[in-house]
DNA sequence: CGGATTTAGTATCAGATGAAACTAGATCGC
DNA sequence: GCGATCTAGTTTCATCTGATACTAAATCCG
């Protein structure tokens, strides 16, 4: 059984719980090697993967694309402007927004970053069966949308 | 192949990404659950938990037992002291430390939120086989002594 | 003993976060 | 066409967070 008779629930073998301290423990430690190394936060991070991914994006696109409230993005968005890793040119049709796109030292830090990034993921998942890595990146896609679906729509009966 | 070859990276199946972004949908609805429901942020919650499996503990040792830093079980500690739901008591060997265990009302009220917790649970992984949630908080063990070891000792060649 | 170091817990400060208010531009509906 | 509403993005504010500094008690060791 996952949880005591008891109380019926013990912190240690509580998923939320334990997803938390895993993510935190990764995230504390990625956080740190882009902070001393490059002077990046994470979202900035986010923002140069998704623009070297896919080009030039509104700060709304990014939004959509990356799980990021607008707030993050647009600070994001204005320390990578002020060191000149992105540039911005209006919408040729919608006056309110900017595209964001990578300069060529912004894509030149992608490309640095970017080993060192695929580096970190490799010892952390070293050890584990591919398809075990497969499996957790699925399921943590429904975890996410579980709760996704529970935050927005109404409670049902049992958590009411 | 779970990254593209041409830049090697995309965000999208960057473990570490999915990781956070699960976590951060999975936390923010129970800290929003535990916070509307109960006025609890959900340290404040860990420390009730840990409390009522494991009776009284130092902060010290709550610090041990559950992955938080000492000032945010201070902190925690003090807002639960303000609200009665935990005592202190000094500690019989140690002037410096004091002993919390839950008041009446603090074990009512773990009484009380258990099962919406576990409720919460329920929810998250209803659709997952038992094995894939065994499975899952396994790999989530693993990630997590993984990023530890990593961010504890000197750098292997490969991410310096 | 008694000074030097370590440890439990608190206080302070600087940075990050997101909700809500706000500005300016776009779209809708009459 | 033009006021009402909506949307992109920024600013503000209140809160959270953890690093650092600090206080007081404990331990170590000469």
């Amino acid at each position: 059984m996952t949880h005591d008779a008891e109380s019926g629930l013990k912190l240690d073998g509580y998923l939320p719980y334990r997803l938390s301290v895993a993510s935190n423990a990764v995230s504390g430690l990625i956080a740190r090697a882009y902070q001393d190394r490059f002077g990046l936060t994470i979202p900035q991070w986010r923002l140069i993967c998704v623009l070297a991914e896919d080009g030039g994006l509104t700060q709304n696109q990014i939004v959509a694309r990356t799980v990021m409230d607008k707030v993050t993005v647009s600070r994001a968005a204005q320390g990578l402007l002020k060191r000149r890793l992105v540039g911005r040119s209006d919408h040729h049709a919608d006056g309110r927004s900017h595209v964001l796109t990578l300069t060529h030292e912004g894509s030149r830090l992608h490309s640095e970053i970017a080993p060192l990034a695929l580096a970190y993921e490799a010892a952390l998942i070293a050890g584990l069966a591919p398809e075990e890595v497969n499996l957790l990146k699925r399921l943590l896609s429904r975890l996410q949308s579980a709760a996704g679906a529970l935050a927005g729509e109404s409670l049902p009966p049992s958590l009411r």
